[in-house]
DNA sequence: GTCCATGCAAACTGTTTGCACGCGC
DNA sequence: GCGCGTGCAAACAGTTTGCATGGAC
């Protein structure tokens, strides 16, 4: 997706246009393996095109979202965050003390909601599971 | 903790006092077994006491946190939602549909994050889970 | 040329805060 | 009586929206 004809076929599949604007914040997105919130993508997106506004940040991050192309996330309970999708399914921790986000695996999360969702008769389309605590080296200066 | 004299003891061993406002906003939340939003438990309180404020919720609901003694989700992605924490940990689904919001147990998921934090040497002090799609009655309803 | 996308500023929502008064202890 | 807790209104942060212009197709 990181090419710009692979964009502009997903763009027009979904009856929408390839801008400068939608490129440039497609591909911060992809090259940032981070969470970036609104403001920190807009930031880095303004670094490379002046006349970016941040209204165009966000109306394109609605797009991609509803295309599949970004998902949100509720970090540490305050504003968004946003990332391209990835291949696998991840989850995240996010450290109290030091605000460090950490990205894991575990699919046996996976496997349990999949029994779930059998038992229950749901149809689980997204799976969030967000975890809160102290790092490695937060939880060693914590210790005194 | 339903009763004023555990309330009163909690407050007081965190330094805090005991008020009609925050003993009436801890009843509400204890009887409404549902994840309220800080404008509906104020509805519900208000409905009481005609002169609390929504700033006292939001006060009273923050040091309940800081004490344990609610949980915050931010279901949905839109505003927070509050509830008075149980004995053992659940986690929710909700609904994209219809919105509604479905408790559910996961040892599994518990078992998993204990693993992990072994592993990665984090100290996890909270989990939550969200998994978003369709419920029983609106899987059928799309089937046409 | 048509109509969607953009930039700007203003609106909006959920939440927090400054201040003077009131009440728990 | 001391000092925290309250109500009110104003501030605040993040996000969305109305409008006129510009650009993709």
């Amino acid at each position: 997706m990181a090419d710009r004809s692979g964009l502009h076929a997903a763009l027009r599949a979904t009856g929408h246009r390839l801008t400068r604007q939608r490129l440039l914040i497609m591909e911060v997105l992809e090259e940032s393996q981070e969470h970036l919130d609104a403001n920190t993508l807009f930031s880095r997106v303004h670094a490379r095109d002046l006349t970016i506004s941040l209204s165009t940040v966000y109306r394109a991050l609605s797009i991609f979202r509803e295309m599949g192309l970004v998902e949100v996330h509720q970090l540490g309970e305050e504003h968004a965050h946003f990332e391209a999708v990835q291949d696998a399914p991840h989850y995240h921790f996010i450290c109290s003390a030091c605000g460090r986000v950490i990205e894991f695996y575990a699919p046996q999360v996976l496997e349990a909601v999949r029994g779930l969702s059998q038992r229950a008769g749901l149809k689980v389309t997204s799976s969030h599971l967000l975890l809160g605590g102290l790092c490695p080296e937060c939880r060693l200066l914590e210790k005194d």
